[in-house]
DNA sequence: TCTAATTTGTGCGTATGTATG
DNA sequence: GCATACATACGCACAAATTAG
C-alpha cells in the first residue's frame, strides 16, 4: 500500500486540512480511485500521532463535500474522482405549491452546472420535518430550509453545519443563527396597501379572505392596520361562501382556489374588473398575468430569491436579508 | 425460486436493515407468504458475502417485531402477512412543474395517514437521474418514476424491486415490466382534435407552438395526422416570436409562457377569443380557468392520475393503465 | 442406530464509524 | 484532544436440533 497521507508537523496548514490535501493528491494522480477503501481512523490516528477528533473532522468534511462516503463498521470509500466537488443543495420547503416553482427554477439557474438541487416538502407535518432534516445530515453541502409555522425548530436544524443552513420564510428569533432570507407578511401587506392606496379609493370596502391554518396570520394585522390608518370599512372572512361580493369592493384572496371563485362570481354578475370590483392574489405567478385581463398581485419576487441563494451559496457569507414584496398592478385593481 | 433479498453494497443503509426491507417487501407484495419458509442464515450470508452475525442480526429484529418465527435446526418462518410498515413512496419527476401540484397532492391525500411521499427532480439530466434512483435503492417502499425523454434506462430502473416500481408517462417497450401509467402523446392530441372537430370549424388554419427538447415530439404527428385528415391547413413553428397570429386562427400552446404570450397578443390585437382565434393549452391547471374568461386545454386529469397510484401502491397489483386526455371546452375555442 | 450435513443459537473477540460530554 | 458508550459489521468456535441417507 502506498503511502497517501503525509502530515508535517510544522507546517502552517492545519493537520486536519493536510489531511484532506493528501487524500486529494492522490485522488488527483490517481493512487486512489472511486470506490477504494481509504485507511481507517484509527490507523491515522495512531500511525501519524493524531487525534481521531482531528481525523475524523478531516474525514467529515470530504463526505460533505460528497469526496467520502462512510459505511458504518467498514470504513471510509471514495465517493468519486472529482475533488472539487459540486454544490449539492437540499431544499425543504412546506407545500408543493405552483409559485415555488419560480424560486426552485431560479436556484436550479443560478447554480447552472455547478450542481444540483434536491427538494422536499415536510407538508406542515412536524414529524416529517424532523425526519427529513436528520436523514439529509451530511448528505449535502447547503440546506435551504423553510420551517413555515413551526416553532422550536432550533434544535432540529442545529443538527446542520451552522454555516450552510439557509432559513426562508419568517424571520423567527430562535433561528437568528442561520442565514434567513425573510417576509415580513404583517409590513409586506400593509406596505403593498399603502403604495397602491390611490387605486384602492375607488372602491368602498375591502375583503380579505383568510382561511387561516396554512396562511400567515401576520397579514390580518397589517390588513387591520391599513384599513385602520386609512379609515376604510373592512371585513375578514375565512371563506368566500356566503359572502356575497358587492359592486364598490376590493377583494384580497391568498389561495388560487379562491381566486378562481372570485374570477367566475365577477364574470357571472358582470363586474368589471378594476372600475367596479377589484381583486387581489398574493404571490404572482406566469398565469395571473393573463387571469381576467391581468391579476393584481402581492408578491415577493421569488425569481430573486433564487438568485440571492443562489449567491449566499457560492459566497459562503452569513446574512439576514429581507425580501420584501410589491404591488404588481394590473387591471383587476 | 425468485429473488427476495437485495443488498447494496454503497447504500447509506445498513446491511441488516437492507435485509430486514427486502423481506418486508416480499411480504407486501405477496411473494412470501405467512409460513414460508425464508432462506437461511448460511445462505443469504454465503450469496451476499455477509457475515452469519449481521443476517442473524436482521432476522433477530423481525421476530421481535412478531415477523419471523424461528425453529432451531430447522429454519426461520414467515408468522404473519402484516409488516406493519408505512408506505414510503420516491417520486422522481422531470422538472418541476405548475400542474404537477395536482399529481403530487393527489398523490399525498390518497396515502394520508399512511405513508409519506418525497419527491425530486431529474430537469432532463441523465446523471442526476441515475444517480437519485441509486441513491434511492432501500429507502422506500413504492417507486414513481417519470423518466421523460431518456432511453435505455431499463439497466438504471431495474436496480428497483420491480414490483414496487410505476412508470409515468410514455410507454416504452424497455420498461413493460413495471407497472405503468401513460399517456400516448399522439393519440391524446388527435382525439382532442376530434373530439372538438365541430369547434375547429369555424378556423382556417392550426398553429401548434412545439418548441421541441422536453416537450413531447410524438404530439406533432398526432397534429398533423389530424389536419391531413380533416383537411385543414396548418402549420408547426417553435416559438410565437417573428409568427403573427391571424384572424380565424387556432393556436395550440405547450408552455405556459407561450399561452400568457399569445392572450396578451390576443389581447392587444383585440381578438375575440372563441370566436375569431382560438387558443388551447395542454395540461390543465385550476388558474386556466380563469384566464382570458376560461382556457380551453388538452389534459389528463391528474387528480385522477394520483388516485391511480395510490390504489396501484396499495393494491399490490401489476398494471399497465392509459391516463387519457380529454378535451375540456371553455371559451377559448 | 449411526453418520454427515445443515440448521439455529450462543459466546467471545476485533474493527470500524458515530455521538456525547 | 481525550474518554466513553453505542451502532454496525465481520469472523470463529461450539452446542443443540433437525433431516436425509
Amino acid at each position: 500500500m502506498k503511502k497517501v497521507i503525509n502530515i508535517n508537523d510544522h507546517s502552517v496548514l492545519p493537520k486536519y486540512r493536510q489531511i484532506m490535501d493528501s487524500l486529494c493528491f492522490a485522488i488527483e494522480n490517481g493512487t486512489l480511485k472511486k470506490g477504494d477503501k481509504i485507511p481507517s481512523i484509527n490507523q491515522i490516528s495512531a500511525e501519524f500521532n493524531l487525534s481521531r477528533d482531528t481525523v475524523m473532522y478531516a474525514f467529515n468534511e470530504l463526505k460533505s463535500k460528497g469526496i467520502l462516503i462512510s459505511q458504518p463498521g467498514k470504513g471510509y470509500y471514495l465517493a468519486t474522482n472529482e475533488t472539487h466537488r459540486d454544490e449539492k443543495v437540499f431544499i425543504l420547503f412546506d407545500e408543493f405549491n405552483a409559485f415555488k416553482e419560480d424560486l426552485y427554477n431560479s436556484l436550479v439557474t443560478a447554480l447552472k452546472g455547478r450542481g444540483r438541487v434536491e427538494i422536499f416538502f415536510h407538508n406542515y407535518n412536524l414529524k416529517t420535518f424532523k425526519s427529513l432534516i436528520y436523514e439529509s445530515i451530511g448528505r449535502y453541502t447547503s440546506y435551504i430550509i423553510m420551517p413555515a409555522s413551526f416553532d422550536n425548530t432550533f434544535h432540529i436544524i442545529s443538527r446542520l453545519p451552522t454555516d450552510r443552513v439557509f432559513i426562508l420564510d419568517r424571520l423567527k428569533p430562535e433561528l437568528k443563527n442561520f442565514s434567513v432570507i425573510y417576509q415580513d407578511f404583517e409590513m409586506d401587506f400593509y406596505d403593498a396597501l399603502v403604495s397602491g392606496r390611490t387605486l384602492l379609493k375607488k372602491y368602498r370596502k375591502l375583503v380579505f379572505i383568510h382561511s387561516g391554518g396554512k396562511e400567515p396570520a401576520e397579514r390580518v394585522n397589517g390588513f387591520e392596520r391599513f384599513c385602520n390608518e386609512y379609515k376604510l370599512e373592512f371585513q375578514v372572512f375565512n371563506s368566500i361562501d356566503g359572502n356575497r361580493p358587492g359592486l364598490y369592493e376590493a377583494w384580497f384572496v391568498a389561495s388560487d382556489r379562491h381566486l378562481v371563485q372570485l374570477v367566475k362570481i365577477a364574470r357571472e354578475y358582470k363586474y368589471k374588473l378594476g372600475k367596479k370590483f377589484g381583486i387581489v392574489s398574493f404571490n404572482d405567478t406566469l398565469l395571473k398575468d393573463a387571469v381576467a385581463g391581468g391579476i393584481t398581485t402581492i408578491s415577493t419576487d421569488f425569481a430573486e430569491m433564487g438568485k440571492n441563494l443562489g449567491d449566499m451559496i457560492f459566497n459562503q457569507k452569513k446574512s439576514v436579508i429581507r425580501n420584501p414584496s410589491k404591488l404588481i398592478v394590473r387591471k383587476s385593481l
